[in-house]
DNA sequence: CTCTTGATCTTCT
DNA sequence: GAAGATCAAGAGC
């Protein structure tokens, strides 16, 4: 196999940093979202760093709590720290962690990753080389981290999900939502500006 | 590069 | 019965 571009442009793998407690999600979906960018997200060992998120809140038209609880988003009601896992289009799955506190329906949708971790394994069931394309998507990272309905309702620090906090600064761009057709001006996207990991480009 | 379209099916109206 | 927190492939420029 001929030799590849390392995930990161210096070619060093970051340490992990601390696991994040259920606690961590207790606090404002804004104050979470921002935070979880940079952090190391692993199901059964697989994933990376957190390049990418949107933050939904029930008060959110766009929001899937938006008008109160069903058996599909039952999750979001319930107390933070839990995954959310939800099928998009009949085809894919997304995933997000639930925020704030019991009855708040608020979660962060993660929408991309940059790939650290069990490369070849995502390779396999990507079915595609190029790292970059690996997670660079809400459905394209569930794929490759084997997130399926099974993964619904789980805690986030304790296996096969866990987390572990960033280790250095990131800058932190904002931005409006993608792929949404209501409350579409909200500025609540957040990522690594300039990351070749995104789901899409931050604009300039 | 951008734009368009099909795939596929659960959820909610 | 329609919409949807998506993706990949194909056409056009």
């Amino acid at each position: 196999m001929a030799p590849r571009k390392p995930p990161r442009s210096n070619g060093s793998t970051p340490r992990l940093g601390k696991p994040l407690k259920r606690a961590f999600f207790g606090r404002s979906v804004h104050e979470v979202a921002p935070d979880l960018i940079g952090a190391t997200m692993l199901v059964s060992g697989v994933g990376g760093l957190i390049v990418e998120v949107e933050a939904y809140h029930h008060t959110d038209p766009a929001a899937h709590s938006y008008r109160g609880p069903t058996e599909r988003n039952r999750v979001m009601f319930g107390p933070p720290g839990f995954s959310y896992v939800y099928r998009s289009y009949g085809i894919h799955w997304c995933v997000n962690f639930v925020c704030e506190e019991e009855g708040s329906a608020s979660a962060v949708l993660i929408r991309a990753l940059e790939p650290t971790h069990g490369i070849a394994t995502m390779r396999r069931r990507r079915h595609l080389e190029d790292v970059r394309a690996l997670c660079s998507g809400p459905g394209k990272l569930t794929e490759a981290l084997g997130v399926t309905i099974d993964h619904n309702a789980l805690p986030l620090d304790r296996p096969p999900i866990v987390l572990h906090a960033r280790t250095t600064d990131v800058e932190v761009a904002t931005g409006i939502r993608i792929g949404i057709t209501k409350a579409v001006e909200l500025p609540w996207r957040y990522g690594i500006k300039g990351s070749k990991f995104l789901s899409k480009p931050f604009p300039k």
